[in-house]
DNA sequence: AGGCTTGGTGTCATTCATACACGAACGCTA
DNA sequence: TAGCGTTCGTGTATGAATGACACCAAGCCT
């Protein structure tokens, strides 16, 4: 929960992202910002201590996390702080905890400084990976359409994209499954319904 | 210089690559082999732990180094270690003690098992950020020439490249500079020496 | 029934990647 | 000093991948 507490060394901070009309991150209000973060615990593993400060903060688990970088911890403790993003489908993010918001990451900066930077490099990192790994889906339910999945390049991307262009693309370079179902979603016709094929569960990765 | 010592919960370890007929690392003799490592001390940054393994295992110092995971202590100290991976032409490091040696890491493990991960991510994010990042100069002088580079190049990726298609892909991706020198090395024709454009000293990377 | 909205599809032009061969410049040796 | 062996250095032609572009389909609403 405090990543200064003299006792511990090392800590770990995470950087949730979701979408919703843009993309955000999860902001501990209260005095400067923060992102969740916690110290680590004798006997738990890294990524462990990641999980718990997202649940301590905000009572989300089961969510994508991949480390990021390693940081120093400037004088005193923790003197080292490991950095994770984690992604999430906003829907599956029941918030269990007042005091947590959303923020653009685009914004001005709004968090203590190497927190904002742990942001700004976990967005770079999320927008090259986009482009040659197949994790865009970690905002999306397990079936998704493919225009829902054009929309989280093209907000990620900053960039509207050509919608045949990107499905050739999508379908040339990620194994996806076509289901039998579509989602039926407004007054227009129905999208198809598709999953990754070998999809498991994002906190598995 | 032992990286489980009680007082010291992170440690930073290295992986230095170097590269003569072939890529290798360097390891540190006797008992299970390993890498050099070293506690982080009070006050140290972790790149400046990183670099004073270097120094004390081999006297090596003044090249490129980048961080590139974090990884679990296991149970006890080191709770963490933080792996760092490290370029360096050949005939730059004046190794000053004896007990080290170069291995080829693709021949059969010959390091403790943590240190054995570090060197197989190590090659692969080497090889995989050849592809898209000029740091394949960190193995040669500061002026090289190119079919020295391409050398590289097919050392690392593991099979030989196309003169013509090599250089016309340096030349557009990289911003050479080409000096008024030549590299007179043999019985053959001179070969035109290059530098990269603002390449600063490997260690302030 | 007609209009609005998003879903879904193919072709052509351009760019990029790959395959490929020969003369030049040097050192060595006979 | 002539010839040989070696690496250096260069351009073109073909196939692959990428980027630009327009229309009908299927549903909901009024």
């Amino acid at each position: 929960m405090n990543d200064t507490k003299p006792s511990a060394p090392i800590a770990a901070a995470v950087a949730l992202f979701t979408i919703r009309e843009r993309l955000e991150f999860l902001r501990l209000e209260g005095g400067q910002g923060r992102i969740p973060s916690a110290p680590l615990e004798e006997g738990e593993t890294l990524e462990a201590c990641a999980r718990r400060a997202l649940w301590e903060a905000a009572s989300i688990e089961d969510v994508f996390l991949e480390q990021l970088y390693t940081f120093d911890g400037g004088r005193g403790h923790p003197r080292a702080i490991v950095a994770y993003y984690a992604l999430a489908p906003h829907d599956r993010l029941r918030i269990g905890r007042t005091g947590v918001g959303w923020v653009d990451p685009t914004l001005a900066p709004t968090l203590v400084e190497e927190h904002q930077i742990i942001v700004g490099r976990a967005c770079e990192r999320l927008a090259g990976k986009l482009e040659y790994a197949p994790i865009a889906y970690q905002f999306l339910a397990e079936r998704f359409t493919l225009g829902e999945l054009q929309t989280v390049y093209e907000i990620i991307g900053r960039q509207t994209l050509d919608k045949r262009n990107f499905r050739r693309r999508i379908r040339a370079s990620w194994d996806l499954v076509e289901t039998r179902d579509a989602r039926r979603g407004g007054p227009h016709r129905p999208a198809r319904l598709y999953r990754l094929r070998d999809a498991r569960p994002p906190w598995e990765e």
